[in-house]
DNA sequence: GGCCAGGACACCA
DNA sequence: TGGTGTCATGGC
């Protein structure tokens, strides 16, 4: 019983999001591999200025993974400069590139089409890539039913006492999976929206 | 002038 | 395993 309305809450919340806000339509991207360079830009970061590192690359002609490679560390930094942390993330994105270089040929397809378990562990294994990066690769790039958390996801639950905030990552990962239909298409709607409701409450 | 954004890592106990 | 420091731009 108790599990049943639990289960509702999570859907009742989501119609909530969405009947305020409506579609949100992420990733706003024009490739699969953009969508990974702008997760890692915007790591603890504004869109906005994430957004502004991405379109320099992109500007330049530098987003693509031999491309980024061929930069020397300084000037990928200088490019990523707006996104905050230009150092650390100019090491990832290059950790990145040179990984799917490496491993897959610079096939992003074959990458992202392996199964969510092997890719999953094969992204947490590079560098600056943590879970929720990870998962919103996994979510948005390729396509997967993960439900993507977050600070503001844990904040926002925790407040109507569905969660505590002692939980790990997996742990709400796992409560959000077990409650809701397994449907990318609402995955990728609901986190969109929790970041939408976050940014306006503020 | 201070705070905080669509986190991850290194280091320590 | 959990807590804390570090990274270091730009808008409000």
């Amino acid at each position: 019983m108790a599990s049943i309305i639990k289960k509702n809450s999570f859907i009742q919340t989501y119609n909530r999001l969405y009947e305020r806000y409506g579609p949100q339509n992420w990733w706003p991207a024009d490739s699969a591999f953009e969508i990974i360079i702008g997760a890692i830009l915007t790591q603890s970061t504004s869109w906005v200025n994430a957004k502004k590192a991405l379109e320099n690359l992109k500007s330049s002609g530098y987003l693509s993974p031999h491309k980024i490679r061929s930069l020397s560390h300084i000037e990928l930094a200088n490019l990523l400069r707006p996104s905050q942390y230009f150092n650390s993330k100019a090491k990832k994105v290059q950790e990145f590139s040179k990984h799917l270089g490496a491993r897959h040929e610079n096939d992003i397809d074959k990458m992202l089409s392996q199964d969510t378990t092997t890719l999953r562990k094969e992204l947490l294994s590079i560098y600056g890539i943590g879970q929720e990066t990870a998962d919103d690769i996994l979510l948005y790039a390729a396509q997967k039913p993960v439900f993507v958390v977050d600070s503001y996801t844990r904040r926002i639950f925790a407040r109507l006492r569905l969660s505590s905030l002692s939980q790990t990552y997996l742990d709400y990962q796992q409560l959000f999976q077990k409650h809701l239909p397994n449907d990318k298409a609402l995955y990728n709607e609901y986190h969109a929206l929790i970041v939408r409701h976050a940014k306006n409450r503020m």
